[in-house]
DNA sequence: TTAAATGCAAACGCTTTGCAATTGA
DNA sequence: TCAATTGCAAAGCGTTTGCATTTAA
């Protein structure tokens, strides 16, 4: 839980808001959207604002501490840095998330950095796609 | 040009919209966004709305004769379905747009179907990352 | 003739912003 | 003390929708 000491070392304060905004989101293990976070900091700390959350998100993001993933619902999703990257299976008819682990990735990030010179950010990948039980249930 | 008797085929009528629409599309090699369809077809029929844009699109898109894109800027690209499936890698500091070739993603297609029964999608693929000219300008 | 498609205007959902008031260091 | 941060309200953006009118077949 480093997360305090590296916001002050950059000089940025320490406010109620950031240090919910902080918990909720190292509690959270699954990815949360900015109203989701508003939510549960409202109910527990109503001097609070949604347009406050995003601009926490926006400076967790600068400094590492979250990550932020487009699962293209046309909503960002965040999450704590800390607990590595992992990406994601997204299935187009019920919408499972499956976690995919950062392995299994490393071939294409290869092949993308030897063929192209392109150094892929693979940290906030989602695949769309169609799930084993919906394949199974669909023959 | 199979796209006009598609449309009747499927009982949809062939309106001056929709066809300028197609055109404007299969006229564009690159990645095209609504309110840049929008912005072509109103110069040449000013009969139009930004509304019938996103209508015809999304029929477009289930005939299967346009495919979407998002780049995670908030705004989806459309592009000619029939010019086939390529992906992209998106630089982060200078934005180009590098196209990579299907065959490139095979690989991960297999093993995620036979490690996770997943069937990725993965027509609409964009990468985030680092292109070489950058990195090289880094050093 | 008539269901399909359009134009318009208004709303949508998520996100950002300007500004005055508040507050952490 | 005072720059950083907040709350508020309003705007921004791309996109969608309800409804009366027009139109392709």
């Amino acid at each position: 839980m480093r997360c305090y000491e590296i916001l002050r070392e950059k000089g940025h304060r320490l406010t109620p808001q950031r240090l919910l905004i902080l918990k909720i989101i190292y509690d959270t293990n699954s990815h949360i959207s900015a109203e989701e976070i508003y939510g549960k900091l409202h109910t527990f700390y109503p001097y609070t604002n949604i347009s406050t959350v995003y601009r926490t998100l926006e400076l967790l993001k600068e400094l590492n501490l979250v990550t932020e993933t487009d699962f293209g619902d046309g909503r960002a999703r965040y999450h704590n840095a800390d607990k590595g990257h992992h990406h994601h299976l997204v299935c187009r008819r019920c919408n499972k998330i499956t976690d995919l682990d950062e392995s299994v990735l490393y071939p294409l990030k290869d092949t993308l950095l030897h063929d192209y010179g392109f150094e892929a950010d693979l940290r906030h990948l989602a695949i769309s796609g169609e799930c084993k039980d919906c394949r199974e249930k669909r023959g």
